[in-house]
DNA sequence: CGCGTGATTGAAACCCTTCAAGTTTAGTGG
DNA sequence: CCACTAAACTTGAAGGGTTTCAATCACGCG
């Protein structure tokens, strides 16, 4: 599970002939700390596999304060499926948090994959749909859970996440601010 | 426009006889106001296309209180994805909000149509994606706006709906409470 | 060592909720 | 078509949770 043709064929093994043409066109990249791969307003193209590391993506508000919108250690893919779907510009940044190495997939190598392969479009829908899922379960989080439920939950789902990044980024996914996160924090701690 | 294959179908005319067997597995059903359609636990199997009327999704949460995920008026398809998609329990109660009339698929029905029609699957993936996209506006507005600045949001994206719900419930899918949004409503009336 | 970033803490302000009462609107049966 | 009732909407006061602002502390890194 250490490249994203692990993730597209699992289950459905490929000859070796189709494997390398697909990974020809599959290109690993180092991304340093704080390296931005995709900024808002621009035509997303590519998806994002980690080999090794942490990205995220992020939106800027009107006021300039940034929402953290996924993190993606390892294993993970990260994209703007909107703007790589529907060729709108992208709403989202895109970038590392960790010193990464990476795999970047054009969109058309998944199309182009798609086409041949009707296995990988049964399980690219399932990825959509399983990140739909999150998002479903994000705006039911948002709309009834108090900032300290939120919190909980997250360490639940990302306890790996959690030791990995700043707090003040954990308060930005959470939709609060860092102050009110300390607090949760010294509450729940002093309780305990 | 007044069929779901209609839409499904849209920019890809399919021959007569595929027509008319697809159209034999569509149901089309006549409901109540305040029937309901799917329950939170089952697992979902279908697709519900508004033909007239009105549908919503909602969730309660665990003090009891409703919170609209989606309002699905004429020319929608409103339904689970997740569930339907991998089968687990789904968190979603879906009613009709007007007497309604509506066209029922089954998710079966989808899977074959897909399995003979690829337009189907690229039609239906990009539904799914302008899903997304809204339920990932949705997620930034409630980490970054005001109730009001929601409010006025969804005034600009569904003014149709507005009419057409008790207020009540456009609070609770901005996730507010009625009062907050009759003030705001007040307080903007007053300024005009 | 000293600087910058992140975390903590406190006080004040703000937005929204909760609770309660009163008013308007809409639906129903006579 | 009116009268009655229930539901929806409004309004106000009090309270709570979160933000904002500011000061302090902790830490890693040049």
């Amino acid at each position: 599970m250490n490249s994203i043709l692990d993730q597209l064929m699992l289950n459905f093994p490929l000859d070796k002939i189709d494997m390398e043409l697909l990974q020809s066109k599959i290109k690993t990249k180092h991304v340093a700390k704080g390296e931005i791969l995709q900024m808002k307003g621009e035509l997303s193209n590519n998806f994002y596999f980690v080999k090794q590391g942490l990205l995220r993506s992020y939106v800027i508000d009107d006021n300039g304060k940034e929402h953290i919108f996924m993190f993606a250690p390892e294993g993970w893919i990260i994209a703007d499926n909107v703007s790589n779907a529907i060729q709108v510009p992208s709403e989202l940044f895109i970038d590392a948090l960790e010193a990464s190495e990476i795999e970047i997939c054009n969109k058309h190598f998944f199309e182009e994959a798609m086409a041949q392969h009707s296995q990988v479009v049964a399980v690219s829908t399932k990825k959509l749909i399983n990140r739909m899922a999150v998002l479903q379960r994000r705006v039911i989080m948002l709309m009834s859970a108090s900032a300290m439920q939120r919190y909980e939950h997250f360490l639940e789902t990302y306890p790996n996440i959690v030791q990995r990044v700043p707090q003040k980024m954990i308060a930005s996914y959470l939709g609060i601010t860092p102050e009110a996160l300390s607090k949760i924090r010294g509450g729940m701690t002093r309780k305990k």
